[in-house]
DNA sequence: ATAATTTTTTAGATAAGACTAAAATTTTTT
DNA sequence: AAAAAATTTTAGTCTTATCTAAAAAATTAT
């Protein structure tokens, strides 16, 4: 009862290992430490090392010791697919299933190693080939294409300046849910009213009410 | 990065044992034999001794030695749920994403391991809460109960009789090419022209076609 | 009823993926 | 540049679920 797979696929483990690495190069670029895969998928360096020595005897990454890993071409796509398929079940389980957008990262945890070259594809389509994910995320297409929208933290907007909320840097049920009890939603105009140079707590003004949030939220919302 | 499984939930494989015997709890009754379960999963007897000893400890089910074993009601009811979430996945891939009846079963083979008590109940909701699979088997409610439909197989069924086609006993990919081959579908009459007593085949009237077919096939159509 | 056959269980081995502890290497500090 | 600290790798162990081979029990045939 092990379900077999080919050379070409991968293992939950395998599959987890390369989005994590995936989503750490868009952050910190190519080369990235063992350390951080551990932080990451919550396991320990050791494991790390084991794993990413199978990755590169599968050409899906680079790895030289002590000089952390990068993902081929090969591997890119690979991730590119995860995230994809992860992306389309959260718009699938909110459009479709009443999800609200802080219920939906567990499941499409599950979701995004469903085997099916055809599944996924039919699955856009069913959506209506849509760009973004319930968090404001951008969502690949079949070729592995997608949109770069312009975005900054609200941290980074001035005093008087006003934006749209485009999106979230921590998908976290905590998180979302605080969003949600202050009104704070996508496509939502914030303005921030005033700056507390001590602790970096903004005052903002969302749906004509005032309210105070810390640099912690402030760094994690995009506007635009 | 192992996804964590507490007491009351079971791991992949777990829940394929289950589900293999409820399926031959459905025809044979209680007392399933080791051999019968290792065939159904294609694996060797010795792994089934294994995994029924530790099934048997988490109360799905009851063992003795040499004397097969019988699910509990706890086994039942777990299994009944992953045959609920098989079946409603089905549906979905028909319904929604334009698979057709023979594409369907290894995609939900693997959906229906996915853990969430929100999202089954709300796909059921979603499909407007369907009796039936795409093979005609029925599909169990929240609690556990389905429709227990009459149905018989159509190598039964005697000369110049006619049944309509209710359901299929093999759902492999092959077998049901063959009845598109053929034009017969969920709902169709059948009305048997002449039997073959040599070897049982069936000659018989669809879509005011005549064609023959042989018992092999005959032994796979249920009709009511 | 005994022998032959089949089924089931036990014992020991293997692979994947994780872990701990210790060794090796790199980076940072002094 | 050496010492200290941090990171990474190696070596060996563990768990889950599988396997093979052989032993034990049950069933069938003679």
């Amino acid at each position: 009862m092990t379900s077999i797979l080919f050379n070409f696929m991968f293992s939950l483990s395998e599959e987890n290992y390369l989005k994590s690495i995936y989503h750490l190069e868009a952050i910190h670029g190519k080369g990235i430490s063992t350390n951080s895969i551990a932080k990451k998928l919550d396991t320990k360096a050791s494991s790390v090392t084991d794993m990413i020595k199978k990755l590169a005897e599968k050409k899906v990454l680079v790895y030289k010791k002590y000089q952390g890993v990068s993902l081929t071409v090969l591997g890119r796509k690979e991730a590119t697919n995860i995230v994809r398929k992860h992306r389309l079940w959260e718009v699938f389980l909110v459009d479709k299933l009443n999800f609200s957008w802080d219920e939906v990262h567990d499941v499409a945890e599950q979701l995004e190693h469903i085997k099916s070259p055809k599944l996924i594809d039919e699955l856009d389509v069913f959506l209506g080939f849509p760009k973004m994910d319930p968090h404001g995320d951008p969502i690949p297409d079949k070729e592995g294409n997608f949109q770069k929208i312009e975005k900054r933290l609200l941290s980074t907007l001035e005093e008087n300046k006003t934006g749209i909320c485009v999106g979230v840097n921590d998908s976290s049920s905590d998180f979302l849910k605080y969003l949600d009890k202050n009104n704070i939603s996508l496509g939502q105009k914030i303005k921030v009213l005033s700056k507390e140079s001590f602790d970096g707590s903004l005052t903002i003004l969302i749906h004509s009410k005032e309210i105070t949030i810390s640099k912690k939220i402030s760094n994690n919302i995009y506007i635009q």
